[in-house]
RNA sequence: GGCUGGAUGGCAGAGUGGUUAUGCACCGGCCUGCAAAGCCGGCUACAGCGGUUCGAUUCCGCUUCCAGCCUCCA
């Protein structure tokens, strides 16, 4: 497999250290708020990496994190008067709940960061003796100048990056690039005892300890959104290997593109933030989860009013094929074909990945033979399995058993309409049909019987 | 200002130095009582200007436009 490494802005092959325990670390939410479709790009896509990765490395060790302890979330907490731990509570039982329903499967380990301080202030006074720290009025602060190669990943120069500051620098840094390892907690702010006085630990801190403790000094990969390259990954960098002495921490970056709204940014300041509760109201979720898959994991998304029901349709499509299938035996040992695997292993390419998928379905629809069918079918599921798609029963994606229809009514009427066919009463069966199309039931009438689904 | 990455058909979105992406929508045909689904075909796409080349959407340069990051936003 080849995977596009942002640290050397090349693809390379990927060789893991340890074939047996592939490492990953994925930079999971912090939980202040429901998640956003922005936030279920990266779990979408790195599930599916995930995936990929397991099929050749089934040792594969995925953790992602639980940023709960931010000042983001006491805000939260304060504009909504609830304590602190009931807002992070609350949030990552939502968040988990969201990307259930897009089919992201649980990492192996999904570590809370306000269960690392120890670690974290530990991690801290390692670098402080190192003397790529120092303490400041409470706070304690990375020395920039003392990580030479600080940059690499952002491809940005310090001096350069000072020109275009636009914020002021706060007066107890000792060089503006220096960021917050640990801060002073007021009282009523979450806080733990440390060498440095009460306080909590500064935004990136977390992620370096949380990957040290769970995968080791250096791991295979780790991934997250653009907007992390700098400064939180960078500085990741930074501490990481100042703290494991020079040790390389990550050995493959690699981050996904944003997700726009109508060509704009999606931001709280444009109101233009897209919940995913919100858009499962609209589509399933694996609509959405289409949607996210088809364009490639680096490339910007910009997610329109037509997105999700294109997605959908495809879908829709998909799935007739799969039922079409029904009579044919699925064998859940059958390879993955060649073609989708091979774009799969091109860093990830999953819109060509489903090309193939559709493909597939295609030459499915057109043949008769039966072993054929079945193998077809055999290769869509389990193509469908690695992108996390098409696992549940046609006949449940088209609506079956669905609380809001009246299945014994549209049963009946079905059967009222094909006997006014079978009368040649065609203007009865019509009407019928009408009356199924305002209930949202499409009908086809196909060889074996008349089917329907949700329209 | 600095650093990245983009500009592909009605829409979404891959890819390639010369041959079909794929999907959605639309149009025509087959099938059907009619539909739907499916199948077959169509819809003459690669921002602009130069250069390299037998040949460029694909490589190089320039221009225009767009997006992201520049200390706590996935």
């Amino acid at each position: 497999m080849h995977l596009y490494n942002t640290l050397t802005r090349n693809k390379a092959e990927f060789v893991p250290r340890d074939p047996e325990r592939v490492t990953m670390y994925v930079c999971g939410p912090t939980v202040y708020s429901y998640a956003h479709i922005g936030n279920a790009r990266p779990a979408v896509v790195f599930d599916v990496l995930a995936r990929v990765l397991r099929l050749e490395f089934p040792g594969l060790c995925y953790v992602r994190n639980i940023t709960d302890i931010d000042d983001k979330i006491n805000l939260a907490a304060a504009e909504k008067g609830v304590a602190i731990s009931e807002i992070a509570a609350r949030y990552t039982r939502a968040y988990h709940q969201d990307l259930a329903e897009l089919g992201v499967l649980p990492p192996d380990v999904e570590p809370r960061a306000t269960d690392y301080v120890d670690s974290i202030i530990e991690m801290i006074s390692n670098l402080i003796d190192k003397g790529h720290a120092y303490a400041a009025e409470g706070h304690v602060l990375f020395s920039v100048a003392s990580y030479p190669r600080y940059g690499e990943l952002s491809h940005r120069d310090r001096e350069e990056m000072l020109a275009g500051a636009r914020v002021e620098v706060a007066p107890y840094k000792n060089d503006p690039g220096d960021f917050v390892l640990w801060k002073p907690s007021t009282e009523e702010l979450p806080g733990w005892s440390s060498p440095w006085g009460r306080g909590r630990p500064g935004w990136h801190i977390e992620c370096s300890v949380m990957a040290a403790s769970h995968l080791g000094e250096t791991i295979d990969i780790h991934g997250g959104g653009h907007d992390l390259i700098f400064p939180h990954h960078e500085n990741e960098i930074a501490q990481s290997t100042c703290a494991h002495d020079g040790t390389t921490f990550v050995r493959y970056w690699l981050h996904n593109g944003f997700v726009n709204v109508n060509s704009e940014k999606m931001s709280k300041s444009l109101g233009n933030v897209l919940l995913v509760r919100n858009l499962l109201k609209e589509a399933p979720g694996e609509a959405i989860r289409l949607a996210l898959l088809n364009a490639h994991y680096r490339a910007p998304l910009d997610w329109s009013d037509d997105t999700l029901a294109q997605a959908k349709r495809r879908l829709d499509g998909l799935y007739q094929t799969l039922r079409s299938l029904s009579d044919v035996q699925d064998e859940p040992q059958a390879e993955l074909p060649s073609g989708f695997i091979d774009a799969l292993d091109d860093d990830l390419n999953t819109p060509r990945a489903l090309a193939e998928l559709s493909s597939l379905a295609r030459q499915a629809n057109t043949t008769t033979e039966s072993s054929q069918r079945a193998f077809l079918k055999s290769s869509i599921k389990r193509c469908g399995e690695a992108l996390g798609l098409l696992q549940q029963d046609p006949a449940r994606w088209f609506g079956e058993g669905a609380k809001d229809l009246d299945i014994a009514l549209i049963e009946q009427l079905i059967l009222d309409r094909n006997a006014a066919r079978e009368a040649k009463d065609y203007g009865k069966a019509d009407k019928v049909r009408g009356r199924l199309a305002d209930m949202g039931v499409a009908i086809e009438d196909g060889p074996e019987g008349t089917r329907w689904r949700r329209s």
